[in-house]
DNA sequence: ACTTTTCTCGAAATCGTTTTCAGTTCAGGG
DNA sequence: CCCTGAACTGAAAACGATTTCGAGAAAAGT
């Protein structure tokens, strides 16, 4: 059933029936008449017609680079809480790692299928700015900050900080440091620069040897791990990007007779539920994933109500949780998910 | 600039264009022209054009419980591997076991904005089977069979079976359950008929007091590893419905003494990256998620193409992981997720 | 009594496509 | 030379809504 039949049925003209559904002049006589007519036959108008004619699809899209990441899981959950809430729907692209992804993304918004977009960061190439330069859509990036848009991010040099001078403060001299690839600014550079602040700040000299570089997993980690500690087996403290590679250093620790925290202690940040459950739990850096998909999406749609609000980047506080890989009791209650 | 502009530019009519991009007759001249044309302008179609008179949108919708679980995450990366592959896109609904979002999500449907669903399913009411059945569009449940509707699932009753079958077959004899609502067909009931098997055929006999039912995470795992293993505290393994249980369970004997595997066993089905690295690795079933995930995009999109294809159940098979929580060694390669 | 403002109304134009339809051209078979 | 079918064409009618516009009625202000 279309508008048409439909005003013909309630006895109204068919503004009269759009009218009834966006708002607008309308009598009383005749909102009750369509009430009821709405009632009696379940009408709905078209989204689709809706689009073409409004050009908006209430539709935002998500671009990650995987889904089975429980930070990036969380924090599309964060964003489908709100956009469910105010009646968005959520399109999905998994890029898994994979720029060909990146481009059927991209020709999604050139289709103007989407209002707006959310792009949960890592690496970007002056390729992505062109494109997010050209874009006439709202975007928001989330989990790093960028220069000239909108975005939600983390403390990630803070967190690291915080992460590496707990170890240092429990009186270690020989930090090792195992990072991810510097292209991606949060977790690589940022996560960086936040360990060598606290090396600096402890008046700790950064040995060239005593750092190595992981992919996004814990097989990579275990990997680096081994690497790094046969080449430098004096370390005593290490800091890891990510939980999963914290978690691959552990499990090599396990296997080569290493004892966490007595030999070697280890921090991450992330704060995973693996990590929490692990062999030896792991002192983690919690940040905000829910909290910070919600506000990117919040975001974004105050800036699809009003185009002209300001670029704002906000960036989101972390909280550090001490646990048995740093010699810390870590309270019962501690390992259950908020 | 719209069809209209365009085919002006071009110097040939709409329904000209209109052809070259859907394929129909054409001369080669024009075919030239209006290529040319393209890649002058950069014209492509409005999709939302397309929609409206079509009646296609190229959208699927994916509803899900809850993102940030491992299973659901990897069933939905095999989804949209399948679909971006065909260019589909995918459209996600979080319900977050909620039944405001399902019905939410079913508006949706009415509104005729995707062509076809995959929902991965946890528990049915008789309400689903009617919204489902009063639905003109395919369907793929995903995650449990479904009298009368296609579905891919896993044979979790086998799965049950053989976890609980390698620790009877290691001589235990008083084994616990720690199961979810019978309500989810899949995690609840089947893998309950599961253990059953195994007991029955072991001749063991299942004590009354010797279940519990748990919630879907780890915490309630421990809760009711907690009530379980006081009133019962003959136990000497315990097959858990999911790894989450396991681990919550897990964490329960760590911090009251029980040890893993001398004093109890302990199984579970999922094999997650978590069961693997916890305390003591977890013996677990490894369901093939992903898989199900592209084997039910396949068959929506062959019901996409062909209306009156066939009704079809696919059930999956399953792998035993065997690891240190039934005693058995784990090679280290076992630990990283395939 | 007059203007002005505020509501209310429906016809018609519009959004950007696809598809039908009636018709033309052209090659090849008889 | 006629006939048939295949290849091709573009005007026009959908698809199902929103929004503009001009106008009428009622209320309010002067």
């Amino acid at each position: 059933m279309n508008i048409t039949e439909f005003a013909a049925y309630a006895g109204v003209s068919k503004a009269a029936v759009s009218r009834y559904f966006n708002g607008g002049y309308l009598s009383e006589e005749k909102r009750a008449r369509i009430a009821a007519a709405v009632e009696a036959t379940g009408y709905h108008p078209s989204l689709q017609a809706q689009m073409l004619r409004t050009r908006r699809t209430r539709q935002v899209l998500v671009i990650l680079p995987k889904l089975s990441s429980e930070s990036c899981a969380r924090m599309v959950e964060g964003i489908s809480d709100v956009l469910d809430k105010n009646n968005y729907h959520l399109l999905l692209v998994n890029t898994a790692n994979d720029s060909a992804r990146e481009v059927a993304a991209l020709n999604l918004l050139q289709q103007n299928t989407v209002d707006g977009v959310i792009l949960i960061a890592t690496i970007f190439t002056p390729e992505h700015r062109t494109v997010l330069g050209s874009l006439r859509l709202p975007v928001i990036i989330l989990g790093q900050e960028y220069p000239g848009f909108c975005s939600v991010s983390h403390d990630d040099r803070g967190a690291a900080h915080a992460a590496t001078a707990h170890m240092l403060s429990k009186g270690r001299k020989a930090p090792g440091f195992l990072g991810v690839t510097m292209l991606d600014k949060a977790a690589g550079l940022d996560r960086r620069r936040g360990f060598e602040d606290a090396l600096r700040e402890a008046g700790v000299p950064l040995r060239p040897g005593r750092t190595s570089i992981a992919a996004f997993n814990m097989e990579s980690g275990y990997e680096q791990a081994s690497t790094l500690l046969k080449r430098e087996p004096s370390l005593d403290c290490l800091f890891c990007a990510t939980d999963s590679i914290a978690i691959g250093a552990l499990q090599y620790c396990r296997s080569h007779g290493i004892r966490v925290p007595e030999d070697l202690m280890i921090t991450a940040v992330g704060d995973s539920e693996a990590g929490r459950v692990a062999y030896v739990p792991i002192t983690s850096v919690q940040l905000h994933y829910r909290t910070a998909g919600r506000l990117a999406a919040e975001m974004l749609l105050e800036h699809l109500a009003d185009p002209h609000a300001k670029v704002e980047s906000r960036v989101l506080d972390y909280v550090l949780r001490p646990r048995a890989s740093t010699g810390d009791a870590s309270p019962e209650e501690d390992i259950w998910a908020e």
